[in-house]
DNA sequence: CCAATTTCAGTTTAACTGATATTA
DNA sequence: CTAATATCAGTTTAACTGAAATTG
């Protein structure tokens, strides 16, 4: 195979890349949830917890690279706002399972059609294809980066 | 032009996983810089700084979707390390133009090499076609997400 | 006893707002 | 006068470490 160009040829640009793109989502992102009073940390937790229910806050903390103590201060700012709520997990009476509330999931609906917009702007100019394989490298990225050994069903 | 399928077909998935291959990036360079006494913030700054020498932290603010007051506490911060220099812009002597130090540099010649394993590590299994377009649609994102308005030399 | 989960306490960094002096 | 820059002060949120209780 022709390798174009040396390896290093895009040098750390892509982490770089990545750091000011997402620095620039979390601007508009705080922007259109501030009339909502929930924080961009908050809001990506929220969405994480509606499409797997059931999850525990240390294995959220896994999974967004944070301390457990740290995933637990978000949590409970979810809680008290109630869009979540907590209860025993009756085969792990140290687990506190979490589901997201009907208020929750309201909060979601509100915004969603605001951070669609956030995403086509992010996005315009190019083509279905080109949206499809962003998100698929991004994932692999994700996926390269994870650690192996975690290995839980929530 | 045939549009494959709806436009919502990826949802608002690109943010989210631009958000947490932001986070898996972020952890690791904090594990990476943590022997260093910098943060993540601070070394982003300082990478921005050794391409654009000769500007000043209100720009630099606006360049990282930050306040200039945020901003000000991070390049306080690496100038009491020593790692950049400031000094009065002749032409406008409000302005307090920055320059990173051989100290400075010689802290990115220190972790460089780390920080790139962490890229080779992220774009595992990617041929250099595919790291090429993820960086090229990344500033694609982030081109279109910065304000028109801004038209700044520096 | 050990590992995981949760939580309490304290600390630090990074973000914000507001106000102020300076200067082009 | 206005806008931009820098900075001072105060606040909040988000991150950390350390420690403790509980449970499997």
């Amino acid at each position: 195979m022709p390798r174009s160009r040396n390896p290093a040829s895009t040098g750390p640009s892509i982490l770089y890349a990545v750091k000011q793109v997402e620095l620039a989502v979390r601007s508009r992102l705080d922007e259109t949830l501030r009339p909502f009073g929930v924080t961009t940390i908050q809001y990506s937790a929220l969405t994480v917890l509606e499409h797997r229910d059931n999850i525990t806050s240390a294995a959220l903390a896994r999974r967004s690279f944070v301390t457990a103590q740290t995933m637990g201060d978000i949590v409970m700012a979810l809680e008290r706002r109630g869009y979540i709520v907590r209860h025993r997990d009756p085969a792990h009476a140290r687990r506190l399972v979490i589901a997201v509330t009907d208020e929750g999931r309201g909060l979601l609906d509100e915004v969603r059609e605001d951070v669609r917009l956030i995403e086509l702007r992010m996005t315009t100019g190019m083509s279905d294809e080109e949206r499809d394989e962003l998100c698929r490298l991004l994932r692999t990225s994700l996926d390269n980066l994870v650690e192996p050994e975690e290995s839980e069903q929530a």
